[in-house]
DNA sequence: GCAGTGACTAGTA
DNA sequence: ATACTAGCCACTG
């Protein structure tokens, strides 16, 4: 494992609880990595398949779903968000005051 | 090793 | 409110 990075974001990852979503720089910095946003995204795309990391519930600071290449993986995304009590806006951004996930102390 | 890329963010206009 | 820019840094070719 090059990366120890990787695994770390997808340990974070998997503690999001059902109904709630965390936005990519947050979980950098639950990570350890504060301000590798954009790596929290990477290393998500590069997660297969089977995995049972729940990357559905990472989304951007501004509460929408960010996917870049892959459109349908948006698509899924949203049904996913849904599917777990999620709302969405109007503007079919999700409302982080409400959904925003606190970490639990453990 | 260098240049390009990106599931980002915060700032500026 | 939206649009563009710069900073960020691991990964890839």
């Amino acid at each position: 494992m090059s990366s120890e990075f990787y695994e770390n974001i997808y340990n974070i990852v998997r503690q999001i609880p059902s109904g709630h979503v965390a936005t990519y720089g947050r979980i950098a910095a639950l990570a350890g990595i504060p301000g590798h946003a954009r790596q929290v995204g990477y290393a998500l795309h590069a997660l297969p398949d089977d995995s049972d990391v729940p990357w559905h519930r990472v989304i951007n600071a501004k509460g929408e779903i960010s996917i870049r290449s892959e459109p349908l993986f948006a698509h899924i995304q949203r049904q996913l968000l849904e599917a777990e009590g999620i709302r969405f806006n109007e503007n079919g951004k999700i409302p982080l005051s409400k959904y925003r996930w606190i970490p639990d102390l453990n």
